[in-house]
DNA sequence: TGTTCCCGCCACATG
DNA sequence: CATGTGGCGGGAACA
């Protein structure tokens, strides 16, 4: 309460009868991407809990979400209680090819073909978290390695209660919706059909509707990442995801490209502090009184091509980059989809931040990608079919 | 209406 | 016992 956050969001309205309620700007997807813009820094090396909460003034129930999926692809490592490392997009690389072959080692290759491929997924014996190499920074003080005794695994038999409750963790389900596409060829998974997959088909109506529920929070913050995006399946109006993992690094050098946020709706809300108004009707108890920043509204910030004095051509394509580029014979996805002319959009408006803290965020944000796309590309680059 | 999914209660874990 | 974690599902925004 001692701070009053400078700027709210507010869709931009000037009488707003009583500030309309959205879910859209308090979407986990975009409170991870605010996130992301926070702490993807290179002298981060640790992320309270507690900070992040306040910082993004959300409460700590929603950190816990992200975190643990953000974990599950790499991100991020637990240092300790309330303690988190980060670990950097860098990381994602090497988190994926660890669960592909530790997906393959599985029987995750239940393509769908016919029907009757039962999945066998359920049941999946997780062989606990661990991250490779631990190294980076040690933590100054003292030697306190972790005591993640690997290896020698016999006290399997006993799956502790623990265990029970991580079999149904949030972690454990990103591990595994990954898994189903990074180890199988397809690119394109309906909602339901990962859902089915991803728990032995469950006829219990209910348990299948909590699962579906958590299925749709971590796609929000996949796609936050543009890990996968959101789509349809090709001939139905089903819903469904695409994974998108790393977008051309097939080839060394060229194009790779890829477009940040989501493709129109659930752009960037503005703020990152995200204080608004409970979804309830709430009696409108903000006595304090908020500057109207009257910020950016919800713009699609895609645009932002920084710069034009530039140089030449070296690098361009910010992290924001249109898709329009080559697509490279990737699938023959013939979807009629459409495609935004970001180029066009870009001329016609010119994003103007009148708040300088939203500016910096960007910037911020779109050298986090620079940086990890160069890093994928400098890498030896791993192959993901 | 059906779908998407935020909020936060409260059980369980851990210090 | 206090506090950190995080399942879980109601129910409201959204399409």
């Amino acid at each position: 309460m001692a701070s009053l956050s400078s700027a709210s969001t507010l869709p931009e309205s000037s009488s707003s009868r009583h500030h309309t309620y959205s879910r859209k700007q308090k979407s986990l997807g975009l409170l991870c991407s605010n996130f992301l813009s926070l702490y993807n820094r290179d002298d981060i090396s640790s992320i309270g809990l507690d900070d992040a909460a306040s910082r993004l003034g959300v409460e700590r129930r929603r950190i816990y979400d992200i975190v643990n999926v953000l974990e599950s692809v790499g991100v991020l490592a637990r240092k300790a209680k309330n303690q988190y490392s980060w670990k950097g997009f860098g990381a994602i690389p090497r988190a994926l090819q660890q669960l592909k072959d530790e997906g393959l080692r599985e029987n995750f290759n239940s393509l769908d073909g016919s029907d009757f491929a039962k999945a066998s997924i359920f049941n999946i014996r997780v062989s606990d978290d661990e991250d490779d190499d631990e190294r980076f920074s040690g933590p100054t003080t003292g030697s306190q390695t972790d005591k993640s005794n690997t290896s020698l695994n016999l006290k399997s038999s006993a799956s502790s209660k623990t265990e029970n409750r991580r079999e149904k963790s949030l972690a454990l389900l990103t591990q595994n919706f990954v898994k189903l596409f990074v180890c199988s060829s397809a690119d394109v998974i309906s909602l339901d059909e990962a859902a089915k997959l991803l728990l032995g088909d469950a006829h219990n109506s209910s348990i299948m509707r909590t699962k579906v529920r958590r299925l749709y929070d971590i796609a929000n913050v996949l796609s936050s990442m543009n890990l996968i995006e959101k789509t349809h399946t090709t001939d139905t109006r089903k819903p469904a995801f695409r994974w998108l993992g790393l977008r051309g690094k097939a080839e060394s050098g060229s194009t790779h490209n890829l477009a940040l946020n989501e493709s129109r709706k659930r752009s960037f809300g503005a703020d990152v502090t995200n204080i608004s108004f409970k979804r309830n009707k709430v009696d409108s108890s903000i006595g304090g009184q908020i500057k109207h920043a009257r910020s950016a509204h919800e713009v699609d910030v895609s645009v932002l091509e920084e710069d034009s004095k530039d140089t030449s051509k070296s690098y361009q394509f910010g992290p924001f980059a249109p898709v329009t580029v080559a697509r490279v014979g990737d699938s023959g996805n013939s979807n009629p989809r459409r495609f935004h002319d970001w180029e066009s959009l870009a001329s016609t408006y010119r994003p103007q931040y009148q708040n300088q803290a939203l500016k910096d965020l960007f910037s911020h944000y779109m050298e986090a990608w620079k940086s990890w796309y160069s890093e994928v590309a400098g890498k030896k680059p791993i192959q993901i079919s």
